[in-house]
DNA sequence: TTGCGCGGCGAACGATCGTTCGCTAGCATA
DNA sequence: TATGCTAGCGAACGATCGTTCGCCGCGCAA
């Protein structure tokens, strides 16, 4: 039952739905302001908390804690469930999260069902950093026969092979082996 | 060595850069106009084309195609695999993908393996949507005995029970069951 | 060769923008 | 009670916005 208002909060909705930040004067009337320099005021505020930012022209954007997400613990206090969310740990960016090296970074599609026990399944999309070198024991996108295949690299008597993690599938030793990368994450939508 | 000057592309950079679409004279600038007219029927084109909208209020927004990015498959030609690399490219897509409405998004770490074969693992994070309703086939967060759960929420018999997805585990038939959220998305990080 | 569509130019215009300034009301501290 | 701080209001202002209109030059098809 707070009364705070989540300026933040409606802003980032209102981002969500448009990939756009409005006028100062749209803000107002998103936000229940009637003036202005309320609203000045409160990009003021975000701003300097590191929510909002402006371009070199003086343009609002958003800032880099804009895309952040609490996360919440799994403690929930006397039955009641926004307590759930009271526990918030601590903010996350969710692409920071994945991402390390934008420019090297790509995703990929997973196809198949031979990554399923390391919970991969298909249609995932793999966050994949590109390297021509991984380690044993990485989840990596190998090319084989011209074909890009997601699997785990291990080793066997000094060789790398390609380990699926799904019995029903062998394991492949190929003759020619390239890294295409690394797999870094994962994530799937549902529904 | 095309001489397209792919206004689009440059656009698209920029948005990737700042997040925002810049004024018609900044696009002018950025593109090379020297009319804010010429921008204005570029916009035009580009509106008609799907990869430009205006808000409610004429505000321009990136549209449906704007995010578009040529989705490769599986196939690598000719042992070249950058050809793979022409899938999605922007690293805030992630978020953006799975996120839809910030405000009553929260992350929430998975503990235990009782979701393992819908491809939950522990310490992955769910991205949940709060609210107090879902539907069958849901995958909730439930509050069972003031504690926080994942399952999948299925019905028997009339009831709502919360089906693990791990033969392992035993099906959960609360006397009471509160919804927390949906999951409608999740992400993990390797490494 | 003429005509026409298209992409871009340049200037002008009213609308909207974000800023600024002084003001009020509430709340916490002293 | 007095003092300050914070959030918001309301009006005014110059700057910038996006639109509009007429114009030009090029390429292509008739």
């Amino acid at each position: 039952m707070s009364d705070d208002p989540d300026y933040l909060g409606r802003l980032r909705d209102y981002y969500a739905r448009h990939r756009v930040l409005p006028s100062y004067s749209r803000i107002g009337g998103l936000l229940g302001f009637s003036s202005k320099a309320s609203v000045a005021k409160l990009v003021g505020r975000l701003q300097a908390a590191g929510y909002l930012e402006f371009t070199a022209d003086r343009r609002l954007k958003p800032g880099r804690r804009f895309f952040e997400r609490s996360v919440a613990g799994s403690k929930v206090a006397a039955g009641f469930p926004s307590a759930v969310a009271d526990d918030l740990q601590d903010d996350v960016a969710i692409d920071q999260d994945l991402v390390r090296h934008p420019s090297r970074t790509v995703l990929v599609t997973v196809k198949g069902d031979s990554m399923i026990d390391a919970g991969l399944l298909p249609g995932d999309r793999a966050v994949v950093e590109r390297r021509h070198t991984a380690a044993e024991g990485d989840i990596v996108v190998a090319i084989v026969d011209n074909e890009s295949t997601i699997k785990r690299l291990a080793k066997e008597r000094g060789r790398f092979v390609l380990k699926p993690e799904n019995k029903a599938y062998p394991i492949l030793r190929p003759k020619e082996l390239e890294i295409f990368g690394v797999v870094v994450g994962s994530y799937r939508k549902y529904r």
